[in-house]
RNA sequence: GCCAUUGUAGCUUAGCUGGUAGAGCACUUGAUUCGUAAUCAAGAGGCCGUGAGUUCGAAUCUCACCAAUGGCUCCA
């Protein structure tokens, strides 16, 4: 009681019955309240979270004070799961995993690769307006870039153990090592080895430091859609959100001291563009910092004040409400996380941006100001997808697999009545691919119902329907994302709309 | 990783207390050429997650492993 409720801090007990609960609450009044249930699943858990202990049965159902609420309920749960990413995944063909290449890996087939490129484009754009230059970079590297990081030490236990080289590996069989000597030589740094990336920072941290910098270098910002590894619990994956491969649009910006607030500034309303283009306003914004427990950090604990400050002032200025929360910082700094809600309300760690003065320090990092002396610099990560996977993830939630026409893998379906209409609807596909459109044709031999049924369930964003009466006059009949069917509009016409709606992303 | 549940064709699934598999959709072929959410018929497709064990005999029972799902813990 003494760790979990703090000194003066109030705390309450709720009685059911015979049962005493101590709770934070609130409890309802009386069971009684509670008329309409159903169990939904049961699940473990451990006293007090600790799997070191036994565990304990935990039910979970719902219940409401009237049935049309649980029926209500219950109707909104089967809709969250019809849009499950998982599900639509699979029917949409986004995306596959395969137990041959093993967990968490995701394998992006060409329709979900589509709706990945088109983000990415999306955001290479606004990355070319605010001065970023891209970058590519392996996807290893040595242990003691890690050593020096810092990652390999204090991010251990998320990634994937270190590759060795097989010469060194069988000359170290010879001499008899063993595995967990051969760990502990590594962890001092007697033998070197290769790690898959955890993540992006030490690769271009070694890009700025390839040459000397000035403070008219400065701004700096080195983007990559770096592909980075992480060991994840096998419990822990699930579909793309959670997995053990994936690539985060990542920069890194080499900023001076007073530059600071201003770049944090920039990525955030970077954040607030994309979130607002892709209609996700169902976000809330984290201020991450470290707490009491010091071993999990690296660096000193001004720098840390100085870095926490920063991410304070710059989500106050944001002028959205932003919570504080101790112990969802990274390592090596503090952070502002954007976290969207999905249709099932779990929440999703999406954008980041984070200030840190520690890896400048640790890598030595300078450059020569105005005054002619050599300064350090700091740097701000930031990825305001967080990853391709999960972002994509969501965003399939988001849109129940609807895409924006932009985004949708295949923008225009053109279905023909009969035979007769084949050499028109090549016409009209031939059209749109020159203005550059997504196009599908179906002219085989089901029935126009049959098409629109199965065409339908592909979610694309026009439907077009080719019969005689197109045919003889040079129109296209369809139906639009609303799936409201406008008849009889001139194909050129028609061409210019959904051209003019996929170029400006609305 | 831990606990629980699950694993039958590309997808959705039937298969009772053990007697080596059925269906719908999708697919292929033939017929049909059709105006708004399933045209008709035929065909092909399964070592029942993998490997052991019990048994005369295992999709079915036991064990191990792999994977998925729901949680716990952790994270982008």
């Amino acid at each position: 009681m003494d760790d979990k409720i703090g000194e003066g801090a109030g705390s309450s007990v709720y009685r059911q019955g015979d049962f005493v609960d101590l709770c934070r609450g609130p409890h309802v009044p009386t069971t009684a309240m509670l008329r309409w249930f159903k169990l939904t699943s049961t699940s473990t858990c451990y006293w007090k979270a600790d799997a070191s202990r036994e565990s304990l049965v935990r039910i979970y159902g719902w219940c409401f004070a009237t049935k049309e609420a649980l029926q209500n309920h219950e109707t909104l749960m089967r809709e969250a799961a019809k849009r499950d990413h998982r599900k639509l995944g699979k029917d949409l063909q986004l995306f596959h995993i395969d137990e041959m290449v093993g967990q968490g890996l995701i394998l992006w087939t060409p329709r979900g690769s589509i709706v990945r490129n088109e983000l990415q484009d999306f955001i290479s754009s606004h990355l070319r307006r605010q001065g970023y230059n891209q970058v590519y970079t392996p996807h290893i590297g040595k242990l003691d870039l890690y050593r020096t990081s810092g990652h390999y030490p204090y991010y251990q236990e998320s990634q994937y153990p270190p590759l060795v080289e097989r010469d060194l590996m069988s000359k170290l069989a010879d001499e008899g090592c063993s595995c967990s000597e051969l760990s502990n030589r590594m962890d001092e740094g007697e033998i070197d080895g290769y790690l898959l990336k955890p993540m992006n920072c030490p690769h271009h941290i070694r890009i700025y430091s390839s040459q000397p910098r000035s403070y008219r270098d400065l701004p700096l910002r080195l983007a990559e859609f770096g592909t980075v590894y992480r060991w994840e619990q096998s419990g822990e994956i699930s579909g793309m959100t959670r997995v053990r491969g994936f690539t985060q649009d990542d920069a890194h910006l080499f900023v001076t001291e007073d530059q600071i607030a201003q770049e944090v500034l920039g990525c955030i309303e970077l954040v607030q563009v994309i979130f607002g283009t892709l209609g996700m306003d169902d976000y809330r914004v984290r201020v991450g910092l470290r707490d009491a427990d010091s071993s999990k950090y690296v660096g000193e604990s001004e720098k840390w004040d100085k870095a926490e400050q920063a991410c304070r002032d710059a989500a106050a200025s944001l002028g959205v409400p932003f919570t504080e929360e101790p112990g969802e910082a990274a390592f090596y700094g503090p952070k502002i996380d954007f976290v969207v809600r999905d249709v099932i309300g779990r929440e999703w760690q999406l954008g980041t941006v984070q200030v840190d003065y520690n890896l400048p320090e640790r890598f030595d990092l300078t450059y020569v100001g105005a005054d002619g002396e050599k300064h350090r610099p700091v740097v701000i990560h930031r990825a305001p997808f967080g990853s391709m996977e999960r972002f994509c993830g969501v965003l399939i939630e988001h849109f129940g697999g609807m895409f924006p026409t932009w985004l949708s893998p295949t923008q225009a379906h053109i279905l023909t009545i009969s035979e007769k209409h084949i050499d028109y609807a090549d016409q009209v596909r031939t059209a749109l691919r020159e203005a550059g459109v997504r196009v599908e044709m179906d002219t085989g031999d089901d029935t126009i119902g049959k098409k629109l049924r199965t065409h339908r369930a592909m979610r694309p964003a026009y439907l077009l329907i080719l019969g005689d009466e197109e045919a003889s006059n040079g129109t296209v009949s369809y139906m639009g994302p609303d799936r409201e069917q406008i008849n009889g509009v001139a194909l050129a016409d028609f061409v210019a709309s959904i051209q003019a709606e996929i170029s400006s992303r609305s």
